[in-house]
DNA sequence: CTGTGGTGAATGATA
DNA sequence: TTCACCACAG
């Protein structure tokens, strides 16, 4: 009768066959009406999506092709139909996505889109968890635990089992932990899991199991949950009340699912069962673009998809509409070399824009010199501004040399991620007195301002309160108050009445207090304002200032006309689940700084993206799987399609860790890309650099002559032996000796003179093809 | 109990 | 390089 199923079953492939008809539907379920003035601005394949009626539907996206798009726009399409916004569900990826849709859709249908329920998976699964609470005994107050919180929370327990803190590390636990929940082994099951406990001991960890049951308990009686939970205890809240369940599935009659790639088993799990009854289930996605593997993201849930869901409609978006053909055909290219891929093949009408540029650096800070100086360069060439650049980088700690580049340069920037501004020491304090005031069970909260500012209750006097918690089976909050008078000095025991007046008096203030003024009230009340003023050092005046920034924001969430509910709780529970992309985004024009993960989902002219180098990215915790390292692959190909105009790439000879100079080889990925679409810059390499042993000076390059405020190097003089030099001795059946890779035998050489690639056999590695004009190669005898 | 200074370990991305 | 933790002196 149709033919969904057979496309069905060709959706997921090892080695990919490519069709070539954009897309596979049903009629649209809607009868044709005069065409909406908002679907002429759609192309054919993105109107399909956005018409399709009822039951499930995944739309396969390309990078750039309008995938936004075409969620908001059906969302709109939808409500125009008659479909009730608070029937909607839609979640994405970042808050910040989801304002920015709901903007879009309100500026389409009005002001009724703000009934819609979208936003993150954490954020609207927090704000069901906040109302059904009381089915899985916890009550709406809950605090939210962050990293930190669980570390700290991981760390005490270590110590009151008497564990050995090196062989069980909170940071290790921790990932451990999240891996399993995100995985739904529960506590509980992993208590039953003999396999597990057996692999437990064989690692040296013997006692983790009672460690995860531990930390369950512990949140459990704080009042907490981790990042996790919220997702677990969505769904245990479903598995145990049916009625619950039906519920949400009929308030629930349209479940639309963004960056469906990156969700795990148990955001898929409550998906499906959201979308059991309706079955209006829309998925969106790019398998190219799954970057989040590492915390549980799994590509089986599009497999699944076809499983649960065997007559849904597919839709292809493959146009893509930012990037220029050399940007759409480099990243098309890379992708190419990962063996797991789904059926899609990008292409654009976009002109052929400029080469990719490969910058060459020999130290760290002078990629950083040479990229500044290239946006310096093309700001002046192309009247861009500054926030038409990005610097997309792997790791959060390179950032560095761009900013001390740019700064020189004076051209202003901005770092995303990092340590967000909620992150900070002192925010986190503020913070933390605000939760215990919601709910003084918080365990966390609680240890970390009973004595900040310093008021006299150190570590012998928690140990003490602790001892009797953990004795009597209770919180620390209700062992301090039953502590008080035994065993006590009566100076501490004043102390300790004092700090639980503290909270209790402002616990009281809630309830007809608004957030700003319970916040500055505590604030106040606690010391840690008068604290901050004090300190007039450079770091106190910043942490003041912070302070002050953090009770404007809470102040402008009360003076928000949007907010409803302008108490402490919605406060904080608005604050818990913010990241640092959700940023308040300021129109001032600088260039963004930040990691590649970061950038998903955003677009810049001009993107750079730097310290492309083996063992930084691809990252060497990534070189012993296939799965990882083509996870690596697909955050290239994500940063790469960030771009709409131009990219650079940039690597660097040696670089900075941990306080000394390492060496590094240009990573894998720059030889993966068609030299057809390289526009390759000279290299700059200093004397140090020169005389390294080993070194052997890649060819030179066309000289591009650098901008005024580079320091120009000179290209190398005739008497520096050349790779080219170099490769002309290597022939076929020539033994070899490589940097990494060991000695081999060379089977073949092809391509293009000053681009050779050799075929090598090498004794450890098996074998290789690999760019002469890359490879530090020696010839042996 | 508090604050300081020294030592040692860590840098993968995130809600 | 930077941060976290520990020991020690006040």
């Amino acid at each position: 009768m149709n033919n969904k199923g057979r496309f069905a079953a060709s959706l997921f492939s090892y080695s990919p066959l490519y069709l070539h008809g954009v897309c596979t539907c049903t009629a649209p379920f809607y009868p044709s009406p005069p065409m909406a003035d908002y679907l002429l601005e759609l192309n054919e394949s993105q109107r399909l999506p956005v018409l399709h009626g009822e039951g499930p539907m995944m739309v396969l996206a390309g990078a750039g092709s309008g995938k936004t798009r075409v969620l908001t726009y059906r969302i709109a399409h939808l409500i125009n139909q008659g479909i009730k916004p608070y029937h909607i569900l839609a979640l994405t990826f970042t808050n910040k996505a989801a304002k920015e849709m709901r903007a879009r859709i309100e500026a389409l249908v009005g002001p009724e889109a703000n009934q819609i329920w979208m936003g993150t998976f954490h954020s609207i699964f927090a704000k069901i968890l906040r109302i059904e609470a009381a089915y899985i005994g916890y009550t709406s107050q809950f605090s939210i635990y962050d990293t930190d919180d669980s570390r700290s929370l991981l760390k005490t327990i270590v110590k009151e089992l008497n564990l050995n803190k090196e062989t069980y590390k909170p940071a290790n636990l921790g990932s451990k932990i999240s891996g399993l929940k995100n995985k739904f082994v529960t506590a509980a099951a992993y208590l039953n899991d003999t396999t597990a406990q057996e692999e437990d001991r064989r690692s040296g960890t013997p006692r983790f199991a009672e460690i995860y049951a531990r930390y369950t308990q512990r949140c459990f009686m704080s009042g907490a949950m981790d990042f996790d939970d919220l997702l677990l205890k969505v769904n245990e809240l479903f598995d145990k009340s049916s009625e619950t369940l039906a519920k949400y599935q009929n308030k629930f009659k349209y479940v639309m699912v963004d960056e469906y790639q990156d969700t795990n088993r148990v955001q898929y799990l409550i998906i499906q069962k959201l979308a059991a009854f309706h079955k209006n289930i829309c998925v969106v996605g790019d398998d190219a673009q799954s970057i989040y593997a590492f915390r549980g993201a799994n590509i089986q849930n599009i497999i699944n998809f076809e499983k649960d869901y065997p007559g849904f409609s597919l839709y292809k978006l493959e146009q893509n509409y930012r990037s220029t053909k050399v940007i759409v055909n480099a990243s098309s290219g890379i992708i190419k070399n990962n063996t797991v891929r789904l059926v899609k093949e990008v292409w654009t009408h976009n002109e052929d824009g400029d080469k990719i540029k490969v910058l060459r650096a020999s130290t760290d800070a002078e990629e950083g010199r040479l990229v500044a100086s290239s946006i310096f360069e093309t700001k002046m060439n192309q009247k861009a501004g500054n926030a038409d650049f990005a610097i997309l980088y792997r790791t959060n700690s390179q950032s560095r040399s761009f900013e001390e580049s740019l700064r020189k340069l004076n051209i202003h920037y901005r770092i995303v991620g990092g340590l967000s501004f909620y992150q900070r020491k002192e925010i986190k304090d503020i913070l933390a007195y605000c939760r215990l005031v919601l709910n003084p069970r918080d365990e966390e909260a609680l240890k970390r301002v009973i004595n900040y500012p310093t008021r006299g209750i150190g570590d012998t006097t928690l140990e003490k309160v602790a001892e009797m918690a953990l004795a009597q089976d209770c919180t620390l909050w209700e062992a301090l108050q039953m502590a008080i008078p035994p065993g006590f000095a009566p100076a501490v025991a004043s102390k300790l009445r004092w700090f639980v007046g503290l909270i209790l008096q402002h616990a009281q203030l809630v309830a007809y207090k608004d957030a700003y003024e319970v916040a500055l009230e505590i604030t106040k009340a606690s010391g840690i304002m008068a604290k901050l003023y004090e300190d007039k050092s450079i770091e106190g005046i910043s942490r003041y200032d912070n302070m002050q920034e953090l009770l404007a924001g809470i102040k402008g969430f009360v003076e928000d006309g949007q907010q409803p509910d302008k108490s402490l709780a919605a406060y904080m529970q608005e604050v818990a689940l913010l990241s640092d992309l959700d940023q308040k985004d300021d129109n001032a024009d600088h260039v963004t700084l930040m990691t590649v993960h970061a950038a998903k989902g955003l677009e810049f002219p001009y993107v750079y993206i730097v310290g492309l180098e083996e063992n930084l990215f691809p990252s060497s915790r990534s070189l012993g799987s296939r799965e990882e390292l083509e996870e690596e692959r697909r955050l290239f190909y994500v940063a790469l399609t960030r771009a709409q105009r131009r990219v650079v790439i940039s690597h660097a000879m040696q670089r900075f860790k941990y306080g000394s100079v390492e060496f590094a080889e240009p990573s894998r990925f720059v030889a993966e890309l068609d030299t057809e679409l390289l526009d390759q810059q000279s290299a700059h390499y200093d004397d140090f650099e020169r005389n390294r042993p080993g070194f052997v000076l890649p060819k030179p390059a066309r000289m591009v002559p650098a901008p005024g405020l580079q320091r120009v190097v000179s290209a190398p003089s005739a008497t520096s032996k050349t790779a080219s030099q170099e490769s002309a001795h290597i022939k076929i059946g020539q033994k070899v000796l490589h940097e990494r890779f060991g000695k081999g035998l060379v089977n073949a050489i092809d391509g293009q003179p000053g681009n050779e690639k050799a075929t090598i056999t090498f004794d450890m590695y098996g074998q290789k093809t690999i760019l002469l004009r890359f490879a530090k190669l020696s010839v042996l005898q």
